[in-house]
DNA sequence: ATTTTTATTGTGTTCGAGCACATTTTAACA
DNA sequence: TGTTAAAATGTGCTCGAACACAATAAAAAT
């Protein structure tokens, strides 16, 4: 039999003291209440505490407005320890990305998703990667055919082909599957998160760096190894590193593009080179930057400012000599972890996903190179 | 009556497939032991592996042997989710830095903190900051002595005077409180961890920046605003830009220090810079480079190469207009962040702390700056 | 008025670790 | 051999949320 009546103070002798102390437990000490509390306070059990907050119905109106009153007056925060502890649930994750056979760029992402898994080791999420080749679009599509099997909750994939990727991410969609991407840019309502940098204003930072390098003359931007017409990410640099320029450079500095496919890149650049003599810097839109360091540490009587990105170890090594002068660091393990912990926290924590998340764009030297790897 | 001679597998028919299926679940599904589990393989209670794990004794020979064996085998992960609900201690934890009224730095700093309150709102820890005057030793102790009325758990403090901050951390060391520090470092074998940055590494970034942007000339280290003597930070700046020259200059570079307390510091700096007229680069080593720019912005054909500290407000602004052209970014707000959520981590999780924590020191132009607030 | 149906509310169990306490086994001693 | 002390071991409760199910009250039907 309910006492309906009752007050939510009523089971406090109501003097100043107790009342005080009761706002001094409210708003300064920020007690943490549990559904018991809340039971007693509002007079019910609490199993109906329990409808009322995930609504399940079954509740009359009166322990309904009684509940509410309390909770109106209270901060309640369900203690996630004990619900996650309850849910059987297990959440699953897939994370899709290049292997790290042709770029060891790929690693460090690895190594962040493996972070993740390892701080929400204890919960109820399972990470999952599955690896493409990322000079085949086939192997792109199969590896997602094999993550639609595995029936995911949610995907988080590094979209290089645009269009397979774009198909994936639909059909993941419709399936219900929540999917992020990290690394590059990828617009797409059925997109829940992107993580990784803004692109143009990377080039921008380059072309700034080069400024500082070289106070005026002519710069080229070399594009390696990729697909232009595919590869957004060196579009984006490029725009921004010519955007820098239109705005400050104001004539001091002439910008050459020019675009390479591998095999017959090293003599391509070395003539390139050699038939523009004016050329005083660099910009190379990948993590190739080793390659054209190579080519020019030969020539050392003729200073060439080089830029690049990606703290790979071959580009470390011609940072260390000074033949790279400065690299540009995508911080890819932060951007595979920060991928991977907003769904598990989502998930086990019902925290919104941030529909982007940009990072820092670290300039690396010499000199602070070595702090980036902890 | 315990069943002496069973071993681990035997509850498993042994025939290949089951064997198969048990390693499977071992290695590759990576299951998720329980105590309960642990007893059963081991033919014990869970009182008794319980006993194991915490190492309370009371265990024969025996059952230690046989719990053991097990544990080998697996790898149990204790679900810290039932661990933090069972356990009712609340972990308190104090954080003592400078308020922000004359210095922004530390408002970052605070930030960091409550980022980390957040993550971890609702498990078993309660983060108190405390702010003392950055000008005032009094202060300073007197914020020590409320600190130690709250008898934490743990002290995350920032130890800007040198006597006084070994003076509270040996008092709280023989409370049984775990001191951590961040900011700048002090030794001490009462301290449990350190989270700042490589301030001698700092100086030699700084270094190599202006290498870049003079190529040869005079540069003035400038110490702003603090007592040389006491402030270890200046010191290992200094002693680190040198450093950098030393190896790498070869004569290039002629170096020399400046050192000015605040109210006479305009006029001061001013005449300096006329009496040597040489001066083609500067290094300020406090957040105060904005009060250097505003003098030589001032004598804008005279173009003087500048490098500081912080992202304050101030100093943005002539970072934008290529004043300043290169800021040191020391990361505030990560390390008061890591300074909490490493205590945080020791209590709830048993984490170790790590004695030191050393940041990436990120290098900021126009460029990047805005990046780093996020 | 009595039974049946429906609406509402309360109770008890589970999750896994931790710990107090009860119970059993073994060793020690008379 | 019987008794007692000591060592070893097992049992049962707790934490808070979630949910199944039992219990009760109110409404409807007979």
């Amino acid at each position: 039999m309910l006492e309906h009546n009752k007050n939510v103070f009523e089971h406090i002798k109501f003097n100043i003291f107790s009342y005080l102390i009761f706002i001094y437990i409210c708003f300064y000490m920020e007690k943490i209440y549990t559904i018991k509390d809340i039971a007693e306070l509002a007079g019910v059990s609490k199993g109906t505490v329990d409808r009322v907050l995930h609504k399940r119905g079954k509740v009359s109106q009166d322990a309904l407005d009684r509940v509410n009153e309390v909770l109106d007056k209270i901060d309640y925060q369900p203690n996630l320890m004990a619900r996650s502890l309850k849910k059987t649930q297990i959440y699953s994750i897939c994370v899709l990305l290049p292997d790290s056979k042709n770029d060891p760029y790929w690693q460090s992402c690895i190594d962040g998703i493996n972070e993740a898994k390892k701080e929400f080791k204890s919960f109820n999420v399972k990470v999952e990667i599955f690896l493409f080749d990322a000079t085949s679009t086939v192997s792109f599509v199969e590896t997602n055919k094999a993550v639609l099997a595995a029936s995911p909750d949610a995907v988080l994939l590094v979209p290089l082909f645009h269009k397979e990727a774009n198909e994936a991410i639909e059909t993941y969609n419709s399936k219900g599957i929540i999917t992020s991407i990290f690394n590059n840019q990828l617009k797409s309502s059925s997109i829940k998160s992107f993580v990784g940098q803004d692109l143009f204003q990377s080039g921008r930072i380059a072309a700034r760096l080069l400024e500082l390098l070289l106070q005026k003359g002519t710069i080229a931007i070399v594009h390696i190894d990729e697909d232009y017409e595919n590869a957004i990410h060196m579009q984006e640099k490029e725009k921004g590193f010519r955007d820098y320029f239109d705005q400050s450079g104001k004539g001091k500095f002439d910008i050459k593009t020019f675009k390479v496919k591998h095999p017959q890149f090293k003599t391509t650049l070395k003539e390139y080179l050699e038939a523009n003599p004016t050329i005083e810097g660099l910009f190379v839109t990948t993590s190739k930057a080793y390659q054209v360091a190579k080519i020019i540490a030969k020539n050392p009587e003729k200073k060439i400012a080089l830029v690049g990105y990606d703290l790979l170890e071959n580009n470390l090594e011609y940072l260390n000599n000074k033949t790279i002068d400065f690299l540009i660091h995508q911080n890819p393990k932060r951007q595979a972890y920060l991928g991977t912990t907003s769904l598990i926290e989502h998930f086990i924590f019902e925290k919104e996903i941030s529909a982007e998340k940009l990072l820092p764009i670290d300039i690396i030297n010499t000199e602070n190179a070595k702090d980036y790897f902890l």
